[in-house]
DNA sequence: CTGAAAGCGCTTACAG
DNA sequence: CTGAAAGCGCTTACAG
C-alpha cells in the first residue's frame, strides 16, 4: 500500500501538505492540489486509518456489546445503531455478552483496548466490576446504556417505558375479565426486568386483584427458560400470562402443547416485542411492540452527539431517552373470544 | 492512561523489556519481571492495541459484511462467527450492505482503510467493482465469501448446498403429489438464487414435470416482496410453492389471508431457513433448515486459518466449504392431508 | 539478558 | 501558503 510518504514524493511536496488536501484542512493552492490528487489516484492512496487514529486520539469506531444476537430482539436494535453510527461516520465493533459478567468484562477492557471512542452497552445481568468502571472514567470514554440500566454507571441512557407496556398489557388482561395472570419474566438483576414486573403488579393493583408470588415465576430470555417457567406455571392454573420476550413466549406454546392445553381457548398470552411475523401465524400473538429500531438509532445518536465536539463534553448532563411501547392487539389475549366479558 | 514508557520508567527498564513481558516474546530475568509486572498493576497499563496493531501490521480485526443484520437469517450466522473469532482472538467489525453495491463497497473500503486482517463476506447483488477486486488483491487483505459465492472473488468459500436442499423441499412436494409447484426465489445475481433455481428445476424434471417459466416469480428477500410476489403467483393456480427465505413466506402467507386461501388445505408451502419458533405458531412451516451458526463458524474459522502463520499464506489452496441442508417436515407442507395421495 | 534506536503511517504545531 | 520536525504508543532488529 502506497503511504502519505509515496504520495507526497511523487507530487514532490511535504507531508504536511498531502494531509492538508486529503483532509482538507488548510488551504492548498490549486497548483499543488492537483499535483497531489494527481499522485494520489497514480498511487491509489488510501490513508491508514489505523495510524489515523494513533495520532489523533479517535479511531471513529464505536463498540457495541448485547446480550445475545441471536435473540431475535436485538438485530433491529443493531440495525438501528448501524445506521445511525454510519450516518455519522462511526464503525461499529459488536459482541455478544451472553448475560454472562465475565465475559461482558471481557469485551469492555478488548474494546477499551482497541480505543473505541465509545461505547453501547447493555448491561448483563448484575453489577458491573469496579475496576471497568473505574477504567471507563479514566479514559473518559463515554457509554449510553441501551435498554437496560445499571446503576454502577452513570451517564446517557436510551430506554424503553417497559413500566408503562407491562402495565398496559396486564390491564388488557384484567379489562377481559383475566384474573389468575402469571408472568414469565426475565432475568433478575436486570432493570427491564424489575420495570416489567412492577408494571404487572400496578396493573392488579389498580384493579384490586391481589399480588400472588407464585404466579411469576422467572426465566433467562432464553426458549428453554420459558417451556420450563411454562410447565411451573401451568400447574398453577393462571387463566392468563404475560411473557417478556418473544423466546420465552415461543418455548411457553411448547409447554401449552405439553399439556394439551390451547391459547386463546384455555389461557390467554401478552408477551413482550413484536415482529412482523406475528401476524401470519396462528394464535396471533397479541404484545407490547417495543421499538427496537429506534431503540438502537436513539442510542447511536446519542453516543455521537455526547462525542462530536461542539458540545462541551464535561459540560453537558446527563441524558436519558425513554422510549414508548404499543399495545398491538391480536388473538392470543383473547379479545374476540372476551370481549365484553369482563366488563 | 498510562503508556509503556510510564511503566518502563516505573520499573526502571527499558521499553523492550516491557514489551517482552508484556508480550512474553523474550526472556526477562525473575527480578525485572516483578518490578514491570508491579509497575503495571500500579499504573493499570493497558497497551494501547491501536499503536501495536500500526507496529505489528495486524489488527486481529476481522471485517463482515452481510446483507442485512434484522433479516433473521443473519443474527445466528453471525453469533457463529462472533464466537469461532473471539476464540481465536478477533473482534468484529459488521455491516449491511442491503444488497447494494454502493453501500458494500463503502464499507469495503473503509474495512480497508482501517486495515482488517480479513473480511467475511456475503456478496451483495450484482458484481464486485474491479478497482475494489484490485485493492483486495494488492493489499492481499484474504477474504472468505460467505452463503454467496461471486466469481468475480477468488479464495476460500463457506457456502451451503441450496441446489440439493431446494432439490429436496421441491422433490418431497412431488412426492406428495403436487404438480403445479410455484417458486417465490430470491434476488437476481445472486449465487444462492441461481442454485435453488437449479434444485427447483432438477426436482420437476426427475418427476417429469414441466417447467413452467411463469410460476417462478422474484422477490428480493424481504416481508413486501414475498407479498407481492404471492399475490403475482396465486393468479397462476399453483398448488403448492417453494419460497426462498422466511421473510419471503412471512409476505406470502399475507398473500394467502388476502385471498382468502389456507396453508396447507388449499396450498401447500416449503421454505427455506428454520427458526425455533417455527413448531410452535400454525401454520408449522415445512423447511429446509439451513445450518446458520455452523455456517458462520465455519466462515470465521476459515479465515481465521487463512490469517494464522504457520500456514504458509501464498501455498495455501483456495478451500470450500458446503455445508449440507436438512428437510424439516411439519405440517405446510400438507404431509397429514396428502400421506399416499401421490404415490 | 537488557537497552538505545529506528520504524509503523499518520497529524499538528511551529517556523519560514 | 509550505516544509521540517516531533509526537501518537507500540514492536523489533541490533548491539552490548
Amino acid at each position: 500500500m502506497a503511504t502519505i510518504y509515496d504520495v507526497a514524493r511523487a507530487a514532490k511536496v511535504s507531508l504536511a501538505t498531502v494531509s492538508a488536501v486529503v483532509n482538507g484542512t488548510a488551504y492548498v493552492s490549486p497548483g499543488l492540489t492537483t499535483r497531489v490528487t494527481a499522485a494520489i489516484q497514480k498511487l491509489g492512496y488510501q490513508p491508514n486509518l489505523l495510524a489515523r487514529s494513533l495520532a489523533k486520539q479517535q479511531t471513529h469506531t464505536i463498540g457495541m456489546i448485547v446480550p445475545n444476537i441471536a435473540n431475535p430482539f436485538w438485530p433491529e436494535v443493531v440495525r438501528g445503531v448501524e445506521d445511525a453510527a454510519h450516518a455519522a461516520g462511526y464503525t461499529l465493533l459488536m459482541a455478544s455478552s451472553d448475560d454472562d459478567r465475565a465475559k461482558e468484562a471481557l469485551y469492555l477492557r478488548l474494546f477499551l483496548a482497541k480505543r473505541v471512542d465509545g461505547l453501547l452497552l447493555t448491561k448483563a445481568a448484575g453489577p458491573l466490576d469496579p475496576d471497568l468502571a473505574a477504567m471507563l472514567r479514566t479514559t473518559r470514554t463515554p457509554v449510553v446504556q441501551l435498554m437496560r440500566s445499571s446503576t454502577a454507571l452513570g451517564g446517557d441512557k436510551v430506554l424503553i417505558d417497559e413500566r408503562e407496556g407491562s402495565l398496559a398489557a396486564v390491564a388488557h388482561l384484567l379489562r377481559l375479565g383475566y384474573r389468575r395472570i402469571g408472568m414469565i419474566n426475565g432475568l433478575d438483576q436486570v432493570s427491564t426486568s424489575a420495570q416489567r414486573l412492577e408494571g404487572y403488579r400496578d396493573a392488579l393493583a389498580s384493579w384490586h386483584v391481589e399480588f400472588e408470588a407464585a404466579l411469576v415465576v422467572r426465566g433467562d430470555f432464553r426458549v428453554e427458560s420459558g417451556h420450563a417457567a411454562g410447565l411451573e406455571l401451568l400447574d398453577r392454573k393462571p387463566d392468563a400470562v404475560f411473557i417478556a420476550n418473544y423466546l420465552m413466549t415461543v418455548g411457553f406454546m411448547g409447554a401449552l402443547r405439553a399439556r394439551h392445553l390451547r391459547c386463546p381457548d384455555d389461557i390467554a398470552v401478552v408477551t413482550c416485542d413484536d415482529h412482523p411475523w406475528l401476524d401470519s401465524f396462528h394464535p396471533r400473538l397479541t404484545t407490547v411492540n417495543l421499538p427496537k429500531y429506534e431503540l438502537g438509532q436513539a442510542g447511536a445518536r446519542t453516543l455521537v452527539e455526547r462525542l462530536e465536539p461542539g458540545h462541551p463534553a464535561g459540560a453537558k448532563r446527563a441524558r436519558v431517552v425513554t422510549l414508548k411501547t404499543t399495545l398491538c392487539l391480536r388473538d392470543s389475549c383473547g379479545c374476540d373470544l372476551r370481549r365484553g366479558a369482563g366488563a
